[in-house]
DNA sequence: ATGTTTATTATGTCTACACATAAGGAGTCG
DNA sequence: CGACTCCTTATGTGTAGACATAATAAACAT
């Protein structure tokens, strides 16, 4: 920690309401205002920080946004007493995940096949009775070992071209971002015992724990896809804050 | 636009930016503005939407939070030709999330210990040799059931009030959220296989797959608690976007 | 041709002011 | 006593105008 630029450099001068947030982050962590503490209201924080209350309205929306105070109208602001933990995870192409730390990605299809959609896909995404489906293995490689298996479902009736589209090239992950850009998700992580196509593909021996990822998504309210995500032996999915 | 909402006789008219960024939501999700568009300036852009720039740039800054748009000093703003695809947990206490589903919640300490702290966790925490640890076993239920083992240490020379403290009736995340609210954290989801300690007080036999959270989190520079999150059988984490 | 300076431009932010809205509290009236 | 109204207050949001900053493009000099 080399210092709270409060005194600093004295000149950058940095747009001010970054450092008034930054200030009020310190206040509350460790300064005076603990937790409960009642805020004076914005245009007298704005006179003692000598900034305007649109400024300081600014600064506290977002540290509000972070999770450390609670607004209301006529209450005034308020510390919370516990900060609202949450957990952001930026979910990349798998290929960037993998490049990121510097190892070399290879992709490879398993299988491909237009199948009727079985029962549990048809309740799970909402899909009519024989209803068309493309199914999909592919593996995605760090550096030669197999890191995810991803077990993708495509529902043809929603996603005509899917048929025509040749994956052993191109993931159909980075094929649907680039196709069906806007889309909404749901996503589930759990832990699941390894059946007999992933310790085919990944280090797994039958029946151990792998972490797995479920995304489901809609486009306009159709079902699109639904795939599962399984990772080799020991991933962690981590963040911080 | 029918008016600006001067009127003050109820309308829907929601306050304006919000409106904006509905508008400029919908244009790149299903009208004109595809990945990759370049929009328009935001003097134009109020100008066609009749408001002030203000409130366009406020409209375009939250959009671009959503993670729709790209936006850099001269180059101008751009739909992102894939969005960001960041899943956001929230991560209640226990206890919330449990009463949240509508059942009972009941927790229970399992065992209690000080002791020195072993090397995995010495290592793991960054802790002195012969530093001494809380080590708690506590479980949560849902309707009865067991829902979450958490298996926490906590670093007696960080927290000496951990010493002192008695668990039995109030859990230590209850306990430590009152007492070291603001804090950094580190979160890892994994996949576990059941050990002997998961299979005597959840529903799981001995190696079958756990979903764990890894929870780790320091208080000014100093590691104050580590802990294991076991869930029960068929459990899973879920978020919509 | 290449490197450097300068102009231009779009976003980033600050200011001062105004009105809107929600919610607590006081006062009023049955 | 309770329900209602009205006032007050703190945040929420909109406007117009200004300067700051980054990044590109054009002009210039070497």
């Amino acid at each position: 920690m080399p210092d709270t630029a409060r005194t600093g450099t004295a000149k950058t001068e940095t747009t001010t309401f970054r450092e008034v947030m930054a200030e009020i982050v310190q206040r509350i962590t460790e300064g005076p205002w603990g937790p409960g503490t009642l805020l004076p209201g914005e245009v007298e924080l704005a006179e003692s920080f000598g900034c305007s209350r649109t400024t300081m309205n600014r600064a506290l929306r977002e540290v509000s946004e972070l999770g450390f105070l609670d607004r209301k109208r006529k209450a005034g602001t308020r510390v919370r007493m516990a900060p609202i933990r949450q957990a952001r995870f930026e979910m990349p192409v798998v290929r960037s995940e993998i490049e990121k730390t510097g190892a070399v990605y290879r992709y490879q299809m398993v299988s491909h096949e237009v199948v009727v959609a079985p029962d549990w896909l048809r309740v799970r995404m909402g899909l009519k009775v024989r209803a068309h489906v493309v199914h999909l293995l592919c593996l995605h490689f760090a550096d030669g070992g197999a890191f995810q298996l991803e077990d993708r479902w495509i529902n043809a009736g929603a996603l005509p071209q899917a048929l025509e589209q040749d994956f052993s090239e191109v993931g159909p992950n980075e094929w649907l971002v680039a196709t069906v850009p806007f889309s909404e998700v749901e996503i589930s992580f759990l832990a699941q015992a390894a059946d007999a196509v992933m310790v085919a593909h990944l280090d797994h021996a039958l029946g151990d724990p792998v972490f797995c990822v479920e995304r489901a998504t809609w486009w306009q309210n159709a079902a699109v896809t639904l795939v599962t995500l399984a990772h080799r032996r020991g991933y962690r999915m981590t963040t911080r804050y």
